[in-house]
DNA sequence: TTATAATTTGGAACCGGTTCCGAAAAAAGA
DNA sequence: TCTTTTTTCGGAACCGGTTCCAAATTATAA
């Protein structure tokens, strides 16, 4: 194990001059000559644990999960990783596995191992999250959800939803039900809602009726059939793909031909959703450019430069097999 | 920032005498209460760094994982997690993007961050992961792959391998193409394909090709339409279950009615093969049980306790909508 | 050439813990 | 009670770096 001082005899200066290479300090060319040969003759890397505890800061930074399995989760961080990788800095993965009081102590324990900033995944900020942010007092960047205390990256759910409403019109459809989530998740649950809403009252003659279910399949399973008998819909367009591959499955087992006798849209642009059978029209938005935008953005952060409040990425409306052209 | 000193300057003793007392050493009675006492009345806790820094150690698990956007992945990794935050162990997850090259980097990484152990998601173990590991030398926990030089988590692929084909032959089926994947991936290339080829050699007149595609559907997709053409089998068996949805869309778009005109069967029991039209029977692998097997295998090699060189975790075939019944 | 300013360098203290070992205290044995 | 053994305790060195600041060296100006 080389350290510091091995490189420094070698080279014949001392420690405090390595240092000072290492970190960007006042040293001449030719003492820098010295130091660069020795470290490359013996591939010193510096102890990140002696370097920490000194200098009372890290390269890392710690992202927090909602959850593991959840392909915008595993897309956004790979997007983060595929930034921090290039600059050397380490990307420390906390799992809240979907409860909020684990995400509220991984943010407490993040903290504790000093990471320079916090990436948080969200799905709602509570006032548990405001004071555990304000106490450790960590550059944040959120993503997925917007928040006016913080910087964030997010999906433009209410324009996705707008054009995903107004292709959905332009195919006919004119009895939809709208298949969302809770209000307290703030994007998916209102402002995909919201954008939807706002192309349908653009068309007079729509009769739109929202309903509610959670994220997970089975539900949006169960709660189609229901949805079916009360209202008898065209279309059913569901916040996420999952609830749509739940309403895809519910239709084939009532026996419905989708999208002869029922149409299904989603949003998110799950790599499944173009697998299945009729492949799902969605509102696909780019996760891992998220994450990377996240990541960048995270940085600046960190370097105290000036950054935008919010910043949007990409979407793109899919049209696939799932959606009946009515007129 | 509480530290060492204030809580030994608060209770009287030494800053030694609350390290022994956090460490297992020689402490009596009465000052182990007055120690504790600060501690709660403080919310003291260690910096890791100086800890690590002196001595040598952390109680940290690197965890490799070949990607981070799949479901055995996902789920591995939420076995491990499950543990090791139990134990107030910190997993570190390295992202190889299946890149072998990122691998061994990734594995000198760690050792460098002075992890406790290394657990690897494995698709192959090359020369230089043999020398990798041996130079870290740094205790190395295999997840479903197995290799006499280390100690291993693995799924049954043989025996699950083996108990699909008795299943699919008690169904009648005779004409059986496999669909496999690269033997260089010694688990799912070699040891599924032998644990099926047992199997049918136990019934005489079983007519099987064995073909080859890689882990992607597209390819899969791709590749079915040959066999139809080549082979017209009653039955795809299909190496994993991203192949098996990979056959179903292709058996989609060719017109056939699953199971009716031809059936499917996966590995690995991810959550869509539930979801999907038919649903499709296939071996499901407990991947969040082997990850937690391996943490709690990890942290006894650490501990260096004895542990049996092979781990199986279970496996289950799951009987669903995908395969027909011939007689 | 001399004086002044700027740059470079190195020694020492320090970060928050762990470890060692001699001294002191407590416990056990004769 | 005295001697021996065991347990407890604290001081000091140390882990591998960073940081500060005075001294030394180099560069610039008069």
């Amino acid at each position: 194990m080389v350290t510091i001082s091995d490189i420094a005899k070698i080279a014949g200066v001392a420690k405090s001059t390595v240092s000072r290479y290492l970190n960007g300090g006042s040293i001449s060319e030719t003492t820098k000559k010295k130091i660069e040969n020795v470290i490359a003759a013996t591939g010193y890397s510096p102890n990140k644990f002696a370097q920490s505890l000194k200098a009372k800061r890290t390269n890392i930074i710690g992202t927090i999960v909602p959850r593991l399995d959840s392909f915008a989760t595993s897309q956004t961080l790979i997007g983060i990783d595929d930034h921090l990788r290039e600059l050397d800095c380490q990307m420390v993965i906390s799992n809240s596995s979907q409860d909020l009081k684990r995400e509220i102590e991984n943010i407490y324990s993040l903290a504790k191992q000093k990471v320079a900033g916090i990436i948080l995944l969200a799905t709602e900020i509570t006032t548990e999250h405001l004071e555990a942010f304000r106490t450790v007092q960590l550059p944040v960047m959120l993503v997925g959800q917007q928040h006016d205390q913080f910087h964030s990256v997010i999906h433009n759910d209410y324009d996705a939803a707008y054009e995903l409403g107004k292709y959905i019109l332009a195919n006919g459809h004119r009895k939809i039900a709208y298949l969302g989530v809770t209000e307290k998740d703030v994007a998916v649950g209102i402002k995909r809602k919201e954008g939807f809403r706002k192309a349908v009252e653009e068309v007079p003659g729509s009769k739109v009726r929202y309903f509610e279910t959670s994220f997970k399949i089975e539900h949006s399973i169960q709660k189609v059939p229901e949805i079916l008998e009360e209202f008898n819909p065209t279309i059913i367009v569901c916040a996420t793909d999952n609830i749509a591959l739940g309403a895809l499955k519910a239709a084939h087992m009532n026996r419905l031909r989708v999208p002869d006798d029922l149409s299904i849209t989603g949003f998110g642009g799950y790599e499944i959703t173009e697998i299945t059978h009729p492949s799902i029209t969605t509102a696909k938005f780019y996760y891992r450019e998220a994450g990377n935008l996240a990541a960048r953005n995270m940085v600046k952060l960190v370097n105290e430069e000036e950054i935008n409040q919010i910043t949007f990425s990409r979407y793109k409306i899919l049209e696939r097999e799932s959606v009946d052209k009515l007129k």
